[in-house]
DNA sequence: ACGGCAGTGTTACCGCCGGTAACAGTCTTC
DNA sequence: GAAGACTGTTACCGGCGGTAACACTGCCGT
């Protein structure tokens, strides 16, 4: 049993490594219906390469989006528990996560897109995302556990900043400072508040 | 151009219901990747007809989610303009939602999935919903036309039920009831209040 | 009566995709 | 030097979206 399974499926981890950059280029130019023979050549071998590595498209994906979201993830739990008040990390954080897709669109489609595409121990960006903040929504406020506001605040807080992202990438309407300060506003209750 | 090439396009009003009818059918059994063949085959005729009235598959999921996506929008859209102060239209409307998502998942995930497939005139369910919602939120409020406010409020109301709501189908931690008040709740600033 | 002709339907095909079987070279190990 | 693991290839499969080309049927003007 010294070589499990996972080993084998993954192969030398530089060579794993160098089919994901290859992958990643031909997703960056073809979006993510890249085919995996697209992906092959770019990578400079065959289909049945990939998938002996990778096991079958949604694997590959799946560990495409892992990278990126292991990054993402990574900056925005350092943006949400560095110092300040709370408004001032939540607005940092978000101001992180609109700088990010702002930079990287289509890895951030991408990463949206394959969302559900990993059933398995690797699931989407969204829902890790939910998981990681309604942890530290917990922790920061001192809940129980099992308070079902954790994970209803978790998710409106996620759906509210990705749904004004997507948005703000299509129209450009403002700038990022503002909607940043914007989204933590109505967090904050600001529609409540105008509309009384 | 007496006919049109929409209406050469659509054919017979009467054949065209009958097609997204049994399109409405294969849908909700396989899920959004049911095969053009098999949605013909459902409508006991075969694929050419399929594309002499819809043109293409994006074509045919657009006017079968155009179906939905308008029914949605009207109950909405009287739930949120009918009587009572703004907070308890507001959560009359997230719990019409809710109610509407939670007896028929299959269009609703349907919906979503196929948000983005028509780049044309018929546009995502999201993409509308945002749209009508920032209007209703203008002329609501007497903001003024431009205010960006509108649309960044709009889409984050838009996101913030919306994600909650898939987490609330994937999971079922509680009662409708208690989702939507926790999200009206949430919307009037709760989560601030309660970071200070 | 009959030749066009529009509409409705079919069969049979194309190219592409995800995925795999089967085979070929190479390098280590006993 | 043979056995076997590793790395790579070619050539295929079934299924998909999409289309060309052909058949049938009823109507219409002459």
């Amino acid at each position: 049993m010294s070589v499990t399974a996972r080993e084998r499926l993954d192969g030398k981890p530089a060579r794993r490594e160098s089919l994901l950059a290859a992958a990643d280029l031909v997703v960056q130019r073809d979006g993510a219906s890249a085919s995996m023979a697209s992906i092959a050549a770019e990578a400079g071998i065959t289909k049945p390469i990939l998938y002996r590595h990778f096991g079958d498209k949604r694997g590959l994906y799946a560990a495409l989006a892992e990278r990126h979201t292991d990054r993402l993830l990574d900056a925005l739990v350092e943006a949400l528990t560095a110092g300040g008040p709370p408004r001032q990390r939540v607005l940092r954080t978000i101001d992180v996560y609109l700088a990010t897709i702002e930079e990287q669109p289509q890895v951030y489609r991408f990463l949206m897109q394959s969302d559900d595409a990993a059933p398995g121990p690797v699931r989407g960006f969204l829902s890790r995302l939910q998981e990681l903040l309604a942890a530290g929504i917990v922790h920061e406020l001192h809940l129980d556990d099992h308070d079902v506001r954790s994970k209803v605040w978790a998710a409106g807080i996620v759906g509210m900043v990705q749904v004004a992202g997507d948005m703000w990438l299509e129209t450009g309407l403002m700038p990022r400072a503002e909607l940043s300060d914007q989204l933590t506003s109505l967090l904050w209750g600001a529609y409540g508040a105008a509309a009384q």
